[in-house]
RNA sequence: GGCCCAGUGGCUCAGUUGGUUAGAGCGCCGCCCUGUCACGGCGGAGGCCGUCGGUUCGAGUCCGAUCUGGGUCGCCA
């Protein structure tokens, strides 16, 4: 039977007691870890989010009833247990903290019973993720999400107090906003008083910040919840929290600057990790030249080398044709994989098919001699010519793939990160920062069959590029003040220096095929800002979630989130979303339209 | 929306070319035990093999569909 703690103070925490408490009383609360009845002895771990402490019962000490009622504990019962600090009869613990000591009891209350868990309360579970999700308060209970979410916890209020440091304001920025149809899709919040009409969660507080900046508040921060109505990765969740800043009167170098001594404390605090400042920083178009990807994870080499040149008039026409069409052709060299069976090529070309390309051949560099995918294809000189241009040596696995620019660099980039982490090539212990800047300003969309804003519409241009900022001009050659953060192949954060000149303004949304009636109407409010004094201003935003996961080391941003959504962005906990009662849909004037199947 | 992986006692898994009564470890329940900490000893309970359909004399095993969860491509200004 459930027992009250009236009278009862909790002392300290389980992990809390130290060897100078030995001899003095204390009273501790938590959740039975594990018992251990001897008999005549019955020993208890006691849990919370310190850590362990263990609870000996001897009926001598703790009377005959109490014994009685210790008897009857089972796993995660509660428990407020009164006693001595004492040093251990037995052996050292050396696992635990408070592993030298014991707390002998003198008085026993259950505060509540527990059923037998569905899986067992402990680091590292092997347990389904669906079956710890629905019992999330449990899974919360094990140690390393405790862990994570104190971590995460700690991150905030650093950032918080350095910010504060840096001059900047907390300042918070509406939940219900506008509509807009640029970027991800929104989550929509149906108006009470306007049928019809919805608000929209925020993506970001992206435009807010900036009426900050025009209302004059020169340096702004906020730990910002955001939610994206997209479908889920392992790193992607609906609704997240941005760490998110903008500064007023700054130009590229000091948003950097105070971002890269803003991680700098993060590390050194929360890990004891000395991070070298400045960090490095790499072209957009070197990045995917070289690694593939916006994103590049520089713990490792294994480089893409481009071979187009070389092959454009070679006899493989798969090779030369694609050159011929305006493509690309580019290697990886996978050092001391020449022997991998054949099964394994196979799927890494499974593996490639998977992002579009057709297909992947390969060279195998071995003692005997090179054996090639498409040797009947070419001369044994052109053969060598590639070797050689690939710096291929004996042992080496030489791979290819020939497309278009954009997939071929996607494609042979994420061929990369795989064969890295398949044959364990990356040093988990490594952190590598990288500022990817100059960033095209657009992004042709085929789906929509027109130039889109790679960033966002309010993205400065690079000053150098402004004359090709026209309909009527190529807009691929605008290169963007913009630039993200990357930490080990995860873009943590991202941000730009923002337009504050109206005239740039327009010339951009025309060259995004916005009519002027179309910006007034979505972006009417920022543009009236706009015509009072605009300070020339940039922002960044973090990932927080994402910053935490990979601080500690995780592969999945679940765990650093209390109470996460699943892939199909439902909460498998409290089984959002949910019907509602006819009465609030007619409030809000929606009708439900069942789709046929 | 596409592709891939997984689903067998409470948990984690094994289950051979389709062949009697589906196993193990942990957990759970009962009894015993004064120094355990992966406590130990003895005994016990517990399974619609995700669901539906098909093939077969016979299906946990083969086929199809579907559900659930995970990964990923598209998507994520």
């Amino acid at each position: 039977m459930a027992e009250s703690m009236m009278g009862l103070k909790r002392t300290c925490r389980c992990a809390e007691v130290t060897e100078e408490m030995i001899g003095s009383t204390v009273t501790l609360m938590g959740w039975t870890q594990k018992r251990r009845n001897l008999g005549s002895l019955i020993f208890v771990d006691l849990r919370d989010r310190s850590g362990l402490m263990q609870i000996l019962f001897d009926e001598t000490s703790v009377g005959s009833d109490g014994f009685a009622k210790a008897a009857t504990i089972r796993n995660e019962y509660v428990l407020a247990v009164t006693g001595v600090v004492q040093r251990r009869g037995g052996a050292v613990n050396e696992k635990l903290k408070t592993g030298t000591m014991e707390l002998m009891a003198t008085q026993l209350r259950i505060l509540s019973e527990s059923e037998t868990p569905p899986f067992p309360v402990e680091e590292n579970v092997q347990t389904k993720e669906e079956l710890r999700l629905k019992n999330r308060t449990l899974d919360l209970r094990r140690p390393d999400i405790q862990r994570n979410l104190m971590v995460k916890s700690q991150v905030a209020q650093l950032a918080r107090e350095f910010m504060a440091r840096e001059g900047f304001l907390e300042i918070e920025t509406p939940m219900l906003g506008k509509s807009t149809p640029e970027g991800a899709r929104d989550y929509l919040v149906p108006s009470r008083i306007y049928p019809g009409k919805f608000f929209a969660l925020p993506q970001s507080p992206q435009l807010y910040k900036q009426l900050l900046m025009v209302a004059g508040y020169d340096r702004y921060f906020q730990l910002a919840r955001c939610f994206r109505d997209e479908d889920l990765r392992a790193d992607r969740q609906p609704e997240f929290t941005q760490m998110d800043m903008e500064l007023s009167f700054v130009d590229i170098d000091d948003v950097l600057d105070v971002n890269e001594r803003l991680l700098q404390y993060l590390w050194k605090e929360v890990l004891g990790v000395e991070v070298q400042v400045p960090f490095r920083r790499m072209k957009w178009t070197e990045a995917m030249n070289r690694f593939g990807s916006d994103k590049p994870d520089l713990r490792f080499g294994m480089e893409l080398v481009d071979v187009s040149e070389l092959v454009k008039d070679c006899s493989f026409g798969v090779f030369a044709n694609c050159v011929k069409d305006g493509g690309s052709v580019r290697g990886i060299n996978v050092k001391g994989q020449a022997d991998m069976p054949r099964k394994k090529i196979d799927a890494l070309t499974d593996f490639v098919k998977g992002y579009g390309l057709k297909g992947l051949a390969y060279i195998q560099v071995k003692e005997e001699g090179t054996k090639c995918s498409f040797q009947k294809f070419m001369t044994p000189e052109e053969i060598d010519a590639l070797v050689a241009a690939m710096g291929g040596e004996k042992g080496d696995l030489l791979l290819f793939g020939a497309d278009k620019f954009k997939l071929v660099c996607e494609t042979m980039g994420a061929l990369r990160c795989d064969l890295a982490r398949k044959l364990d090539l990356i040093d988990p212990s490594k952190f590598e920062f990288l500022w990817v800047v100059e960033f095209p300003q657009f992004e042709w969309s085929e789906e929509e069959q027109r130039f889109q804003a790679m960033h966002h519409p309010f993205t400065m241009p690079m000053e150098e590029d402004l004359e090709y900022l026209s309909p009527d001009k190529d807009l691929s050659k605008v290169r963007a003040k913009a630039y993200d953060i990357v930490l080990n192949g995860c873009e943590i954060g991202g941000g730009s220096v923002r337009i504050h000149q109206s005239d740039i303004q327009e010339k951009m949304f025309e060259c995004l095929g916005f009519t002027k009636e179309q910006a007034a109407e979505q972006f009417s409010f920022l543009l009236n800002a706009f015509r009072y004094g605009v300070p020339p201003h940039a922002g960044l935003a973090y990932g927080l979630d994402r910053v935490v996961m990979l601080m500690l080391g995780l592969d999945s941003i679940r765990d650093v989130i209390a109470f996460p959504k699943v892939k199909d962005s439902s909460d498998l906990m409290t089984q959002a979303p949910g019907v509602v009662a006819q009465k609030q849909l007619d409030e809000l004037g929606i009708d439900i339209r069942v789709k046929e199947e």
